[in-house]
DNA sequence: GATGAATGAGGCTTCATTCAT
DNA sequence: TATGAATGAAGCCTCATTCAT
């Protein structure tokens, strides 16, 4: 019987490139460095994706691919909800996304502060139409009377400041802060203080949002404790 | 009498580098693009940084250097008012600074993500400063019982996370948002955020932060209509 | 029947970088005219070669481990012989091999005349190495009473000199004294003048040191005519 | 009243010059070094020797000059000899004339062996020159009947061989063979194997040279235990 | 599927030199 | 006499890519 290895080489590939590109940036990285890295034959990256170039268009719609899958998810699975309810669990499908693919998700969220025709391109697909749902919830929150009336921009820029930061800034956190945006105490914390931003800035009336899987108490004490060892408290 | 050029080539030199950092990453920028934009020989560049990375040393260096002296500044100059007041006029003096030299900025913080040496002698050092600095603050608000007892970690993310997004989404603000991060308008609105954030996350009790230049007000009808024309609201 | 061709271009760059090393000296000579005159790409150089040092150590490499090989055979040829006849015969293929590579020579005795860390190194091992040998000769030939009692570092310097004169006056020779050390005729006579020198300097007792190949007489009519012909005479 | 310092900065380039061009050759030096380790300013090298071709020349041109002048006195103040005396005694002040200029005669004999214009043009003034006088010599001796009739080549190959060794072998000597040529032991047993040489090689009868200032003996015990102490014996 | 050879373009840096002062 | 600014050319090397196998 003959076992199908869907792909190892190119596999390796994505994995290596991942990592490298997260580190190094894009074009900080070179094929060469892939290929070693991914001990592979560099003719193997042009098989694969037909340029350095692809291999980058390839990851990054990769990443959107499993963020709007995730997105989308969410959504479909609150519908019932209230919508800051809703808004709060397709924040955290997200979040969970991004935490799972890390390398790639800082990666993409540096690449997409340059000035490049890529880029523009991404925006005007990719960040439209994420823009098109969360401005969408933020309007039917509105016209329930459940949200504040604020404007789509600051919603939308507090939305992708608060996406991004872990990952922006995960190298300051560790080197600085000494402190893992990778651990679970700080995914739990830091959806808490999502939590908190919605019924203070974007709820008229403050409502309870329920987790279930994420039953994180801030007074919990156990993990007042495991904050405590972290030496950050 | 004689006007004195302070060194035209390389003040030349240095603004080229810093739009063309800014757009397309440091990797992404060749020096003979550099010496073309700056209109001047491919030499001068090794010949007043050294190397690239010379002049990539030199510009970070420059950057910080700015920031904490407007940061010192502001520390020195709010002595003696209440510490929300002061947390406050710091971080609006650092981002007015950041704003006045947005290229730089966000070149800094996009170079920041990466993980490189250069990026580690930085933030053991500047970045070191930095979190002293903002850390003291929030320690002296906390003891003098003016701030909630929230952690150091959380405070400095939060804070990063506010001076580093309106230049980290700079490009995506106006592509997707059609708002433009360097108007007045923003600017006024974004640090009317901030001390909200104060009141509400910060502040045990809620107090009136008073701000002489900027006497922006939400409601002001003025800046309302502003908005509407910029098409976001 | 595949006639393996064993990588043309590598050995292209090998003859076209001991010719130009040879005339112009490994500093005086850019890894563009090696391509050149190669008549291949540039990058070849790097590709086989990693860089442009990595072609000089190949090249320094290669003409020690021949160096060697022909010494030893020499060696292991003449076990057998009185010492001075060993001696007569291993330098003889020592400069036989020299002649044989005659460019690559002159470049490595002139190279090793500076003083790089290259250099050094290779005096800690190839030239360690020749001195164990030839001054195992010597010794041996003391300890039989067949040489003088000689300092190994008069022995050495003579044998070297005598190596290598041809080579690094071959310029000169030509030039200046109108004479080909490539010729057949200067060879022989070269070899009976170190003959000579066994018998004047280092044998206690004249002996007749017997060379198949070589019985070149200097009394030979032929040859007189034929150095008469060379102008020098 | 001002004292005229002739030239101090010149000297300094001359002797930085040579002191680098002696180790690691004219093409593997720029002038950037020179002008750094004789603390001066670069476009002085210009200034002084209009381009660093032209201090090659110079260098050049200053050796042969003074090697001349050695030369020539020494023929003037050896008329009245035997030929075979005054031979000795113009090799020996050339080799004197070489080790207090030890640095560029490396530098010039490396430099020799090279196949370029200027080493054709130096070969065909200076060393057609040296060629004459040299060559004068020999015939007069063989004329006298003093010397054996052998070839002007073989003579001069002879010579030029015993004149460039101790510098083209001045590293090898330290390194492998831990002997300082620099040392006046050496210089004097080396003048006392030429000696061997005139005698056993060029004169028909063994005649006794005169050497008033170096009265060197190789059987003096002295000297002896002077080797001794060199490791060397 | 995967590879090693080979390439042209362009990377950064250093070169020797010039020129106004 | 001496210098700092500035330059064009060339240095070596690495880049992403192609292609025959």
């Amino acid at each position: 019987m003959i076992v199908v290895e869907t792909n190892k080489t190119k596999n390796k590939i994505i994995d290596a490139a991942t990592a490298l590109f997260n580190n190094q940036g894009y074009d900080g990285t070179s094929i060469r460095e892939i290929a070693k890295l991914a001990d592979v034959n560099i003719a193997n990256i042009s098989y694969y994706f037909n340029s350095k170039k692809g291999l980058l268009e390839y990851l990054i719609t990769k990443y959107f691919e499993g963020y709007f899958q995730r997105v989308d998810e969410a959504i479909s699975d609150n519908r019932e909800k209230h919508i800051s309810e809703m808004l709060y669990c397709v924040i955290k499908s997200a979040l969970n996304y991004q935490f799972e693919n890390s390398g790639l998700t800082r990666f993409v969220y540096r690449e997409l502060s340059l000035d490049t025709i890529l880029v523009r391109e991404i925006m005007s697909t990719y960040l439209m139409r994420e823009k098109y749902i969360y401005s969408s919830i933020l309007n039917v929150g509105i016209k329930r009377g459940e949200f504040e009336d604020i404007s789509t921009s600051s919603f939308l820029i507090s939305v992708k400041s608060f996406l991004s930061t872990p990952f922006l800034f995960q190298h300051y956190s560790q080197e600085v802060l000494q402190w893992s945006v990778q651990s679970h105490l700080f995914q739990s914390k830091y959806m808490s203080d999502f939590k908190l931003w919605i019924n203070r800035y974007l709820c008229i009336n403050r409502i309870q949002i329920k987790d279930e899987e994420n039953s994180y108490d801030v007074n919990d004490s156990t993990l007042e404790n495991e904050i405590a060892v972290c030496g950050v408290v």
